[in-house]
DNA sequence: CGAAAAGACCAAAGCGCTTTGGAAGACTCT
DNA sequence: AGAGTCTTCCAAAGCGCTTTGGTCTTTTCG
């Protein structure tokens, strides 16, 4: 069933019966009626690749998905989606993922732009001076950033979370429990999140004349071998640090795991804070210690993000409004006083 | 640049050019070179969208992606994903996920069909008799089955892995190693591969004359807590089991604590096996007593599936070919003789 | 040598929608 | 009553590609 079928039984002309679907004013209200029920009673549904060759429109968003042998796409990724698509799902918008080489995303985000494959995309895991929002800047696509990038001559749109602030909270917490030696084992420090994070702890330290050492602080991929080799790296030292804060939970059951194998104890010997990106799967609660975060729903910016890439496709947000979510700091067992 | 002006631009017409691009025999070699040349030289791309309406085709691989407040996309996915990059990346194709409410994926699959949206789509965590697989098989779009249904009256192609062989492997070597009572946490049993895992262990207990018992069974999702409840109970049984099978990592985790809370130790009072899908962020190497495992890359397995697919979109790969992949057993400190 | 076959190319008709540029009729207003 | 204004609808021209059904020229072969 296509318009001109429709059209035709309804002794109309294809222009009217596509305005009186697509809700252009010009059309009768009767019509309108009529059109619509004949529509719904036969299924008819307008073929989108038509649509698409007409007017550009896809009804899809985009992201370009970094791939290669030595790229591992994190299980943030997909919590992130879950709640792209909880939104997605409701506005019949579909998402196209793009696997891309990880060192020549460029090209594959020209494609689809030059392309019209989709109407806006999104992007994450953002660097300072990120290359992809300033060639998206350039390209005109509708696109939010999730996170943040810094340092362009332009502003963008993003949703981030106050890294920041959260390992500020956190730090501040600790060097209240009297905590003097503070370490961070952070993710990947050329990422924004990252660098917002220490410079979030390192804050928190100077405001108590306290530092942040080159050796206190780790920056590796979030992986759990990683957090147990930056904790036992961190805590076989001559001066190991009393309290740790963590970027990621996966990387804090590695800290965990190597806290045992020293024969130390949680929070006895040390205080123990991660960021919790709110994982169905992994709770901190369940920890054997339960674990104090830094907590923020991963899956609840997925829903954000789409809905303001639905927004600024139908022209309803513009402009370069970037939102920063306050993250709630959680308390559990396993922070305590330092140990004297 | 578009295909009227290039064939302008080169006085032929857009039949000749189009055919010269698209690798039709009656074109003139000399006349073929020319066109290749020009396109390359001016960067023309044919547009996907004209070149969809006239052909139906994509270049897109679809996926239905079930979402909802209640539903978790778990991280298997993810992984899976990154193989499906891996090779859809060199052969240009996208993926399109298409959200649908998990309870009702039907009227998503009719969507993307009818509307020729993908060139093939594959089914993941099937389950016996899934209606997925019956409604694509009608509906006649090409689709691989990642992992297996049971008991229809066709055949369909599909991708798995050898679970039920798995299973049987790893339990036989508990029993050889003396355990009598072996116990299983297991997914979802309403899905294809807990079901094979569960009758690889029962066929490897019968052939000794041994049971798995109601009380030695769990089903539950794959998480850390419903690994950590299952072991409990387990564990507090009256007639423990010395020996658990576990179907996922992330539960394994949750096993490990709960053997810890309780006060007992790996190997000794209890062996553990779980099955490995192959994480980078988390080896089962790296656990307090490393783990015994059955494994296989669902990686790897996503890449075959995208292998696959491209084949059967351009005719290369036809029929209902299944496809069994043997899983390693792979044995570590976290297995030993049963305690006297 | 003449007929048939093969080779190389093209004009034009789709694919199914949106949108432009009217046109016809009804209504208002002076 | 005639000019102007709405309201409501339509024919046809795109969007940029593929493909059908030729035509014209050259080659092959009995």
């Amino acid at each position: 069933m296509n318009l001109k079928q429709l059209s035709h039984m309804l002794a109309l002309s294809q222009t009217t019966v596509s305005r009186a679907l697509n809700g252009y004013p010009e059309v009768n209200e009767e019509t309108r009626r009529r059109v619509m029920d004949a529509a719904k009673r036969h299924g008819y549904r307008p073929n989108p690749s038509a649509r698409r060759l007409a007017t550009g429109k896809t009804g899809m968003i985009g992201y370009v998905l970094p791939t290669g042998a030595a790229v591992e796409i994190d299980p943030h990724f997909v919590e992130f989606l879950s709640g792209l698509g909880d939104y997605a799902r409701s506005h019949e918008l579909d998402l196209v993922l793009s696997p891309a080489d990880a060192d020549d995303q460029e090209t594959t985000y020209r494609r689809i732009v030059a392309n019209r494959q989709v109407d806006a995309v999104y992007i994450s895991s953002p660097r300072p001076v990120d290359r992809r929002v300033a060639l998206l800047n350039t390209l005109g696509i509708p696109f939010i950033v999730h996170g943040r990038s810094e340092g362009f001559g332009f502003d963008y749109p993003f949703t981030d979370i106050d890294n920041e602030g959260a390992f500020h909270e956190a730090a501040r917490l600790l060097i209240q429990l009297g905590h003097r030696r503070l370490a961070l084992i952070n993710g990947d420090d050329r990422e924004t999140f990252a660098i917002h994070r220490e410079r979030g702890m390192r804050r928190a330290l100077t405001a108590s004349g306290l530092t942040l050492g080159e050796r206190h602080i780790c920056s590796v991929t979030m992986t759990e071998e990683n957090g147990y080799r930056a904790a036992r790296r961190l805590l076989e030292q001559s001066e190991p640090p009393t309290a740790i804060a963590c970027s990621s939970l996966i990387m804090a059951l590695g800290v965990v795991r190597a806290v045992r194998d020293l024969g130390l104890t949680i929070p006895g010997d040390l205080s123990l804070i991660a960021h919790d990106d709110v994982f169905p799967w992994l709770r901190p609660e369940n920890f054997s210690v339960p674990l104090s975060t830094t907590r923020s729903s991963i899956r609840l910016a997925g829903a954000r993000v789409a809905e303001r890439l639905a927004a600024r496709i139908s022209g309803l947000e513009e402009g370069a409004r970037g939102e920063v979510w306050p993250v709630d700091l959680v308390v559990r067992g396993s922070v305590a006083g330092a140990p004297v």
